[in-house]
DNA sequence: TTATCTAGCGTTTTT
DNA sequence: CGCTAGATAA
């Protein structure tokens, strides 16, 4: 600890961020345990800062401002919204009122709260702060993520929600682990009424602040009427536990500053000027908590874009943006909409769509620029021959291409809307050798073996963690299953203990055969020895030359206990407990990522003073920057990509059902159909230059074969911001079109084996009765001005076309026997691919088959 | 108790 | 189709 800490508070971040993830992951933490105490952020404070003096010089940070942005800096007092587009400036504008209040002296550091959603949006603000102010600037003790910040106020006031300051943060896997248990207890069928399910409608009522005796009326029929009485067992439970899952965290706060009047006051006091990032992501626990903090002195300023609210489905309330004028009278509101970042063109595409939602705020982003490529749009077959298009434009982007400059991978991304789709990429990158990185895959301390291994440093530190003990009792495999586990329970419960002298307990009254014995009595030594150590008093030393290959000592055998640090105890642990050895013996694959990533864990140890201290700040810090390096693509869903910008985007599977998402349409509606929009907005603002917007006519979904119609948010690209790559032809020359192309068809590809961009030109194809046969009963359907709104009816008129019993012909799965109409798809047993539901429009009768050109 | 099989299911995700 | 969790078999 005292290496990053040191180096943190001498203003050497900078250098360390540069060094490598770890130090900086840690940083972040290191410094908010060093400003933990009030007296530490007074003593910050009380260093004579060189902005005192700043206030009297010309402040330079201001004139690379634009008038908006500028009066987003410079109204410090009262409550301020600032409606900052995609592009606009918004980290900025924030960090750089921060410096101004800071540099004015209108506020010290400790006075100032300020919340992002992210730990890499706070590591972001903290070390932009730090290269405005000058290395001057100490680290503000109250910028950090609402969790990180809430935590930190919650461990000083723990008492009052009936928990002890070293509370545990559970993460989700601990907390379903716990729900099932509550179920089972209340006898309900796990089958029927999943853990999954409780625990989302618990976070989802504490996202509202809801706690238990607050849950409505109406919510009480949920989980089979049992959610309310297993939200209050929930609650007991981690209250014994002296636990917190996240959503606690903030929902408590709410709670003592509801119930203490002069706890709040105090903080009220104490923060009197409040930022908030992305304040249109905020839940209402997250809103009240910020209501009550500003009620007093009303200096808020909140940052955020209704239009890129894209987190409702986990309780973002857009509304809290839409009413913060009527939440705080007087608001000035101030409208970042000059982008830096897009060409007009794909600003406008942007704009297009954005403008069919409802109920907006309202920006429009403009921009000084005026050079640019249209948005491309580009449709294919199916989703392989998109995403091998897609390889082969990177390629060529790479070289450089159409008069565009050679563009790094790094420039480059594919943002999907939903993960699974990443797969066909990540596959065809693979066999052309094209290096990718995919972003945000699992976090590292949500992996297996970071959280069996934290389980075990839980267990050294208390052995109370009853949670950790189960995660690891038979990790790795000591024949101790559920039978044992029960024993050890029953034992525990029986005599009110905790597992682990539950276990203890077992052992001695040799409650378990033979193996599972030995195997328990082990671990509990080795648990008993571990915590020891942990707790400094020597202990008993046994053997000498019990020294390593690697030059560790094995405590079993070796010297004096005290002799370790919190460092070595943790190897000793993974090595004594046969973790280590477990995955050494795993012949799978990832095994030996999984023990790189043990090493990782033990070297963001030394960052810390001891295991509790690590323990206690890691939970928030969820964080996943492995920083790899190299040129690369990046894939990523559109969430993972809000707040990033590339050069170049692609953004395939614009189809309607994958995006927007059916699920998200049939859940939520209207409301959910304007969520996804966002999306397609977020996705669109991502690219500074080049934007890609490509669909699939075919798609394989869970293994069946789907015919997709493009996404209706290419119906509002304007058209003339869009360029169609390939030629018009279907649905009436509309985008549509080129979602039959022949061009892309994997069946032609073997006729002409050339290049895409040859064969979107070449006519041929074009040519034969068939296509054309094809191409103009699609037309027919696709005159209207609103293609999408009449599909419906003129698919059901293309269905009326057959009858059951028909022989058909479809060009990808062939012949097959028309079994049946439902709606607007025909049923299909395929002689070789199957049974299938295909939209009428791509099947042909059987005895006109031989005119396609195939 | 562990290994193997099968049924069921299948967004988005931070902390 | 491919994964996971749970049930069944060894």
């Amino acid at each position: 600890m005292q290496c990053v800490a040191e180096q943190f508070r001498q203003g050497k971040l900078g250098t360390l961020c540069e060094q490598g993830f770890s130090c900086l992951r840690f940083a972040g933490i290191v410094s908010s345990m060093n400003d933990f105490s009030e007296e530490d952020a007074f003593e910050a404070a009380a260093v004579p800062l060189s902005q005192r003096a700043m206030s009297a010089r010309p402040m330079p940070y201001l004139d690379s401002l634009n008038p908006a942005q500028r009066e987003a800096v410079e109204t410090l007092n009262g409550p301020v919204l600032m409606l900052a587009g995609a592009g606009t400036g918004k980290t900025k504008a924030l960090t750089t009122r921060i410096a101004h209040l800071l540099a004015t002296g209108t506020a010290r550091p400790h006075e100032i709260l300020a919340v992002t959603f992210t730990n890499k949006a706070a590591r972001e603000m903290k070390s932009r702060i730090g290269s405005l102010m000058g290395e001057a600037v100490e680290g503000m003790p109250w910028l950090g993520t609402f969790h990180s910040v809430c935590a930190k106020l919650l461990r000083r006031h723990a008492e009052l929600v009936g928990l002890k300051s070293n509370f545990t943060i559970l993460d989700t896997d601990d907390q379903i682990r716990l729900m099932k248990q509550l179920i089972e207890a209340a006898g309900i069928d796990a089958k029927r009424w999943p853990p999954r399910m409780l625990s989302g409608i618990i976070d989802n009522w504490k996202n509202k602040a809801w706690t238990p005796d607050n849950v409505p009326v109406a919510d009480s029929a949920a989980f089979d009427h049992q959610g309310i009485a297993l939200y209050t067992a929930y609650q007991k439970r981690l209250r014994d536990l002296n636990a917190v899952d996240f959503g606690d965290i903030l929902l408590h706060m709410v709670t003592i500053f509801q119930k203490h009047e002069d706890v709040l006051d105090q903080y009220q006091r104490w923060f009197r000027y409040i930022l908030v990032d992305e304040y249109q992501d905020t839940n209402v626990a997250q809103y009240l908590w910020l209501r009550l903090l500003a009620s007093k002195h009303k200096n808020i300023c909140c940052v955020g874009d209704d239009d890129q609210s894209i987190y409702g489905w986990r309780g973002a309330e857009v509304g809290n943006i839409l009413r913060f004028e009527t939440d705080f009278p007087g608001a000035h509101v101030v409208r970042l909409e000059e982008n830096y970042r897009s060409t007009p063109h794909i600003l406008a595409a942007a704009s297009g769509v954005i403008a069919a939602n409802k109920g907006r705020l309202g920006k429009t982003l403009f921009t000084s620029r005026e050079d640019g490529e249209k948005v491309r749009l580009i449709g294919h077959w199916d989703g392989e021959e998109e995403s091998r298009w897609v390889g082969e434009e990177i390629e060529a982007m790479q070289r450089g291409t159409r008069g565009m400059s050679p563009l790094g991978l790094d420039s480059m991304a594919i943002l999907v809307r939903a993960s699974h789709q990443m797969r066909a990429f990540e596959d065809r990158f693979l066999s052309i050798g094209l290096p990718y990185r995919v972003i945000g895959g699992p976090r590292f301390y949500e992996r297996m073996e970071i959280r069996d291994a934290m389980a075990y440093f839980r267990l050294a530190v208390s052995h109370d963690d009853d949670l950790a003990f189960e995660r690891i009792v038979n990790t790795p495999k000591r024949g101790l299953g559920d039978k044992a586990v029960q024993t050890i329970q029953r034992t525990a419960r029986d005599n009110d203990v905790s597992l682990v002298e539950g276990a203890r307990l077992v052992c001695q009254g040799k409650l378990l055969g033979g193996k599972g014995l030995k195997e328990l009595t082990i671990l509990v030594d080795g648990l008993d020895r571990w915590r020891s150590v942990t707790r400094g008093p020597a202990m008993p030393v046994i053997d000498d030359d019990a020294v390593l290959d690697d030059g560790l000592v094995d405590a079993g055998f070796g010297t004096e206990a005290a002799d370790y640090n919190h460092v070595e105890l943790a190897e000793m642990i993974l090595d004594e407990s046969g973790y280590t050895g477990f995955w050494q013996n795993d012949k799978t694959p990832e095994a030996p990522g999984r023990l790189e990533n043990l090493k990782e864990l033990v070297k963001a140890l030394e960052n810390f003073e001891n295991l509790q201290g690590f323990l206690e700040h890691v939970s928030l810090i969820m964080d996943n920057e492995t920083e790899e390096q190299g040129e690369k693509v990046s894939i990523m869903t559109l969430h993972a990509a809000k707040g990033l910008e590339f050069p170049a985007v692609f953004l395939p599977g614009w189809e309607d059902g994958l995006f927007p998402s059916q699920r998200s349409m049939d859940e939520s509606g209207l409301k959910g159909l304007e969520e996804e929009r966002r999306l397609a907005y977020v996705g669109i603002t991502r690219a500074e230059e080049l934007c890609t917007i490509s669909f699939a006519a075919n798609r394989r979904v869970y293994g069946q074969w789907q015919s997709q119609l493009p996404s209706r948010f290419i119906d509002e690209l304007p058209e003339q911001h869009v360029e169609v790559l390939t030629p018009p032809g279907l649905y009436g020359g509309n985008y549509g079109a080129a979602g039959m192309s022949a061009s892309a068809s994997p069946a032609i590809a073997g006729a002409a084996k050339s290049t895409l961009h040859e064969k979107a030109h070449s006519a041929d194809v074009y040519d034969s009765p068939g296509w054309k046969r094809l191409q103009s009963r699609s037309q027919q359907r696709g005159t209207s001005a609103t293609p999408r709104a009449q599909s419906v009816t003129i698919d059901l008129e293309a269905v009326s076309a057959f009858t059951v019993g028909d022989r058909v012909f479809h060009q990808k799965f062939g012949y097959g026997e028309l079994m049946g109409i439902e709606g607007d798809k025909l049923v299909i047993e395929f002689d070789k691919a199957g049974s299938k539901h295909v939209v009428a429009r791509f099947i042909v009768a059987a005895d006109q088959a031989d005119d396609i050109p195939f």
